[in-house]
RNA sequence: CGGGGCGUAGCGCAGCCCGGUAGCGCGCCUGCUUUGGGAGCAGGAUGUCGGAGGUUCAAAUCCUCUCGCCCCGACCA
């Protein structure tokens, strides 16, 4: 392609916008523009990348024995209410009226929707396993939106859906697309590690999450230095330890902390460490409230909290509440006196001789002990893991990273087959429920996550396999001879497979190399007269910056040293 | 939804506090010169100052309402 062909606006200076990198050099290199918050045009170099990495997915999701088909953007509400997502999925699903009033959404994920197409078409076990994908637009009316492609509200996904007769096939088909996954993102030259998950509004049982390991992004995840454990913070096990404080238990006494509240006061104040001090959190689920007792330097985990009370979520209770139950004001909360449940992190039972609230304004206690003082209903596993922590299968200590999670794979069970009785014959002729599994790729996602993690202070350095362009084509000087070495290359590169934007524009060399730079094909050809009197045309590669004179007639040989194989 | 901020030329911004009819850089157009890391000179075009209402002789500037966008939080793939 000519670049004069093209709608390529590469932006010299930073968009006020955009804050994380990805997003601000998808502006800056004419990818992708803003139509509203959370929507964006895809520009001829953005769709070019996009499909690059749908075509990666299709690749690997028709050899792991998927199908491709199509769903509509627009589904109607029925679909919905028989699952109760209607109800459950809140504002992030997009609603409105047809003429004739009845309700539809914008599809943000199609389980009602396949599920109800397999229901109708699938009658017998002799059919399974089958597993439906689609690359669509989806469409989540996101609270805030962000970072460009990154949180969009409309994105492009590739969502699957596979369907079996038994667990142990659904197990086999989920094995499946977390082995294609782990291609997919193999390919797309991404460094990632799928963590185990929490299942969210989806549902299901068993998740991974593939995360693309980078600063910016917006999920916690940990893993084991020393084996394979690795999941989402909200979801990372920890063990009880066997640790125990040593020494005799002291006295419990009270001690005066004037305006101290908070852990970092309190124990700054006593001259102690924060793991010298037990926090007591108040937290209400549905209608009843609990204290939650924790290590100082520990954060709750509300995402375990939920679970153990068996409640979809839980709140911080509200100072007025706090005042209410403990009869002092936020901050002086604690264990000692205090009526109602007491639930413990595993961390705090082999502490002794602690400082906690004393339920009194501007008062602690010092030396509080377990039993002695008071009396924990449970120990749990209530917090996050932070790093350093032994992981939960004995594999090293946990190592704690930021992650762009670009795929999700879901083992669902019958949730959705059983609310919209998807059933299928099996082979003694009994109705049995479908066994499901879901499995989403942000499309658009990936591309971000790419660059996230290949770019420079110059730009864009696109892993090849998803490069918009192989290979840059820069003419430098405006002489006869290399406008005609520049036609002779690009012929030889476009019949060899090397896509190649040619640089066409009456531009100066400068402009070139930096627009170039910033658009980060992997490879840079630069043609001018200086090099062509020595017989030689300049091969940049994007990544190392190394430059390489070589013979026109050497070229392709020596881009095939440099570009990987495929 | 809570907190903070911003809407002035295609992009990045100044002007606003202290009202007097809009400016800078880049980009864009024309010409000449230049031409291997974002050229120089000369000339030129471009604005409902986000929108509506109000105050005033006079509003980008002050007041009210409204819309959009960005950031932090809660929420979520």
């Amino acid at each position: 392609m000519k670049t004069s062909q093209l709608l390529i606006p590469t932006l010299r200076e930073d968009p006020g916008e955009a804050e994380t990198v990805s997003h601000r050099l998808m502006l800056r290199a004419g990818l992708i523009r803003k139509v509203a918050a959370g929507i964006y045009t895809y520009l001829p170099l953005g769709l070019r990348v996009i499909r690059k990495v749908e075509q990666i997915v299709r690749e690997e999701m028709n050899r792991a024995g998927a199908q491709e088909l199509l769903m509509p953007v627009a589904s109607p509400a029925e679909l919905w209410k028989e699952t109760g997502r209607w109800d459950y999925y809140g504002k992030e699903l997009l609603r409105f009226k047809d003429r004739h009033e009845r309700d539809f959404c914008l599809g943000p994920t199609h389980e009602e929707v396949i599920t109800d197409l397999f229901r109708r078409e699938v009658k017998s076990y002799r059919q399974l396993p089958m597993n439906f994908y689609q690359i669509q637009t989806k469409f989540r009316d996101e609270i805030r939106p962000r970072f460009g492609l990154m949180r969009g509200r409309e994105f492009i996904m590739k969502d699957a859906y596979s369907f079996d007769c038994d667990e142990a096939g659904a197990k086999v088909s989920y094995q499946k697309m977390y082995d294609a996954y782990t291609r997919i993102f193999t390919r797309c030259g991404l460094t990632f590690r799928a963590v185990e998950a929490d299942t969210g509004l989806i549902g299901g049982d068993v998740s991974h999450e593939f995360m693309v390991l980078a600063d910016t992004g917006e999920a916690t995840v940990v893993y084991a230095d020393k084996g394979t454990y690795a999941a989402n913070l909200e979801r990372a096990e920890l063990r009880p330890s066997s640790d125990t404080d040593a020494g005799p238990l002291r006295p419990l006494a009270p001690v005066a902390t004037p305006q101290r509240r908070t852990v970092e006061e309190v124990t700054a104040f006593l001259k102690i460490a924060p793991r010298q001090l037990v926090k007591t959190l108040l937290y209400t689920a549905d209608k009843d409230t609990v204290a939650i007792l924790l290590r100082g330097d520990h954060d709750v985990n509300e995402v375990k909290l939920a679970r153990l009370l068996g409640v979809n979520e839980v709140q911080l209770a509200t100072p007025e509440k706090v005042q209410e139950l403990t009869g002092a004001p936020l901050g002086f909360a604690g264990p000692v006196g205090l009526k109602g449940r007491i639930l413990a992190d595993h961390a705090v039972k082999g502490m002794k001789n602690f400082v906690v609230g004393a339920n009194k304004a501007d008062t602690h206690y010092v030396d509080a002990n377990l039993d002695r003082d008071f009396s924990v209903e449970r120990f749990a596993d209530l917090r996050n893991a932070q790093a350093g922590d032994p992981s939960p299968r004995g594999d090293g200590a946990l190592v704690v990273a930021k992650g762009i999670e670009v795929g999700q794979v879901f083992l669902l069970g019958t949730k959705y087959s059983q609310k919209m009785t998807a059933t299928i014959l099996d082979d003694q002729g009994k109705d049995r429920l479908a066994i499901m599994g879901c499995y989403g790729i942000g499309i658009g996602r990936t591309a971000a996550a790419a660059i996230e993690q290949n770019h420079d202070e110059k730009g864009i350095i696109w892993p090849f396999p998803i490069a918009p362009f192989h290979v840059h084509l820069l003419p430098v000087s405006h002489s006869e001879k290399t406008a005609e070495a520049a036609a002779n290359i690009y012929s030889t590169l476009l019949a060899a497979g090397f896509e190649t934007l040619w640089d066409d524009r009456d531009e100066r060399a400068g402009v070139k190399f930096n627009d170039a730079d910033l658009i980060g094909a992997p490879f840079q050809v630069v043609v001018g007269d200086k090099g062509l009197a020595d017989g030689v045309v300049e091969v940049k590669h994007r990544k190392t910056g190394e430059k390489a004179r070589v013979r026109p007639a050497d070229l392709l040989a020596h881009l095939r040293t440099l570009a990987p194989a495929g």
